[in-house]
DNA sequence: TCTAGTCTACTTGTATACTAGTGTATCTAT
DNA sequence: ATAGATACACTAGTATACAAGTAGACTAGA
């Protein structure tokens, strides 16, 4: 397992979360690994508590399964829940972008505008990582301007299913076709127009296709 | 506290769980009381690990709000989560009931024509109670037909905060209209009728609604 | 009367100890 | 050699102990 640095001030079980998360979604653990807590715990320098209070969280989407007395198992990749992951994600964000366009202050505007200009820019460097994390990030503005936060926490969480599939895509989606995604759907919101804000998002999520035949050949180790 | 008998073979966290949910939907722990991990672990006769991971949970979709070093508690009624619930509700039940419409096995269908058929049976019979619980059932069944048990999940818990208003509300809603809600959902799945399916979603949560100026006058102190 | 300080009684966060169950490897008996 | 019993090493679930911080009551002094 990756050990990250621990964040100052963050909690033992925020920061076995965020461990757990980045090394299951970067499939650093790999489905069928048996998540000692123990281990864990010496490995990050905590005690057992933090560490199974984020097992708990993450045992909830069922991206960790556990069986008492047995252990708990990092989660095969299962198309039911990538499936369910996915449909989460088309519904939320075509449903909150709608209340984006009705009720987006003009802060959270300017923080999308700054965001998309960030993405521009580092599109121009070509820098992919920052990209992904402005990404991210803008999403996540516009479920906060559509004051839908806890709704962003649970799609965060079950969204992990979907994540971890897209590291094994190799077809990568271009970045150039993501930042102008999101120019449009900015553009959208400022005008209040729900029709096209919808129409984008369909069409960006289209982007990422989930070919289950050929991941599934390539890695039938990671299936259950 | 009002404290439920434990289910043979539930575990600690489950039971602390299932009691602590009901005494917030109930208002029996009112809006802002401090819930003393220490305590309640006591009253339930168990040890504070397991109420201390029921908190947490709840604390997820801040219907309990910890603040370290000071204490767990019961969130005041915000306008805006019982929005975010109802807004999740909503988008959720109509898009999974189209899948419904689609994929919906006949073991489902059967299941779910039981529950209307015992739906109908209490309601000849007043009891309320009873059809209250076939109610939560029967859109249980409808995710599951759809296969989204996960967001089920996500969806209850979230619900906590509508619940707790609907305990609020003195105006009833009548039974025979549930019901028949219900009744005219099930035919529409079986004739995999998405349209009819969604509408009839939409009209069975706008009866379920919510007078926010009502409720505050006559409870002021529930709100923050 | 007011203010500064201190003490107490609480809280959660984390660490550790104990319990009970599971699977496996090993040993024994046939 | 094989089948069954058994010991062991692991697990998660739960209980308890300790650490660190907060709020409020109380006291002493001006």
């Amino acid at each position: 397992m990756h050990i990250l640095e621990r964040i100052p001030q963050e909690s033992a079980r925020d920061f076995a979360f965020r461990v757990l998360k980045e090394n299951i979604v970067s499939l650093e653990l790999k489905p069928g690994t048996l998540i000692s807590e123990n281990e864990m715990a010496m490995e990050l320098g905590v005690s057992r508590t933090p560490v199974r209070e984020a097992i708990i969280d993450l045992s909830k989407v069922s991206i960790i399964e556990t069986v008492p007395q047995r252990g708990s198992f990092v989660a095969y990749i299962d198309p039911k829940m990538v499936e369910e992951s996915r449909f989460l994600r088309k519904v939320l964000d075509k449903a909150v972008i709608e209340v984006a366009c009705d009720i987006a202050s003009k802060e959270y505007i300017d923080a999308l505008e700054e965001n998309v200009h960030l993405q521009e820019f580092y599109l121009e460097k070509s820098d992919t990582e920052k990209i992904f994390t402005l990404d991210n990030l803008f999403h996540e503005l516009i479920y906060s301007a559509a004051q839908k936060d806890i709704i962003y926490d649970m799609r965060s969480t079950m969204m992990l299913h979907f994540d971890r599939v897209r590291t094994l895509s190799v077809e990568a989606v271009k970045d150039l076709k993501i930042v102008n995604d999101h120019r449009s759907m900015l553009e959208a919101i400022k005008s209040h127009d729900k029709e096209a804000a919808v129409a984008l998002v369909e069409k960006h999520l289209n982007r990422y296709s989930f070919d289950e035949d050929r991941i599934r050949e390539e890695f039938p180790e990671y299936f259950k």
